[in-house]
DNA sequence: GCTAAATATGACAAAATTTGTCATATTTAA
DNA sequence: TTAAATATGACAAATTTTGTCATATTTAGC
């Protein structure tokens, strides 16, 4: 019942795009090392966020990745889901294999209500949001 | 982001015992079979719901298991944190190794919000409830 | 006390998923 | 043409999940 560290490096590297100024093209060593994620395992998980449209790369010399659009319209349930794929707390939830229709799951509706709150509140913020609620938590840290 | 098998298959044997009146003592074997749980797998999750109280355990003949107190006090998010740990959506919930001080998890917050919402949802129920839920749901097919 | 019926327990193992690495290909600016 | 960057697919280690097995222990009833 957790987020797999694919999703959270993307998230961190969502972030980090977000933070710049006038969507400014970022080298994946960079994101990597600032972020504390294995480079290689990186370089897997961005052509997700790519097929999702959450980002765009760019080869070559002054190549790398940006934003595939405004940090506004992007949530962080949005991100998890490109590269975790859809979000169910229980089989019975996505496998129709696993609720059978005789013997229907028991907690179905309890586990589709705690769903739709989650994921409720998984978008309710915009990476736009979250990145600048980070810079404004750096400054109080330097403050101290 | 999912339960596994070990928690669903938990819940369904504790609304099989929360079925019965009388808190009668049921085999480990009968609850395996008709809930399609591996009996072996089963008798290794069945002391964990002993060790939290949840069910109490009867060798010999005529033993089995029974609730280990009211179903009208037992809750799908207990019974799921009995046999799978604190429930924790994020690493940083948990590991504080995770977190380093100077570069506090950006979406903590966030994290923490969904994830008391989705323990009260999980614990809103008892599985007396759940259990009653059920049979109606079995009259209602049978009609159909 | 003996036996049969039940659970307890710990070691073992298969399967799946997560987490990562590596080599090679492709694209692009200069 | 070259150097700098990402793309991609095969491979592999580590961990977790899922399950099995053999043996021990407890208990009711004879």
């Amino acid at each position: 019942m957790q987020l797999t560290l694919t999703g959270e490096y993307a998230i961190r590297t969502m972030i980090h795009l977000a933070s710049g100024k006038d969507d400014p093209v970022f080298r994946i060593s960079e994101i990597s090392s600032e972020n504390k994620i294995p480079e290689k395992f990186l370089r897997k998980i961005i052509p997700q966020l790519c097929n999702a449209g959450l980002i765009q790369s760019q080869r070559g010399i002054g190549g790398g990745i940006k934003l595939g659009k405004s940090a506004f319209e992007i949530t962080p349930l949005e991100i998890i889901e490109a590269v975790e794929g859809e979000m169910a707390l229980n089989k019975c939830l996505i496998d129709k294999a696993f609720c059978s229709d005789d013997r229907w799951c028991t907690v179905h509706t309890l586990w589709c209500d705690a769903q739709k709150k989650l994921r409720l509140i998984l978008s309710s913020k915009s990476i736009a949001q979250l990145a600048q609620e980070n810079e404004e938590r750096k400054k109080k840290l330097k403050l101290l």
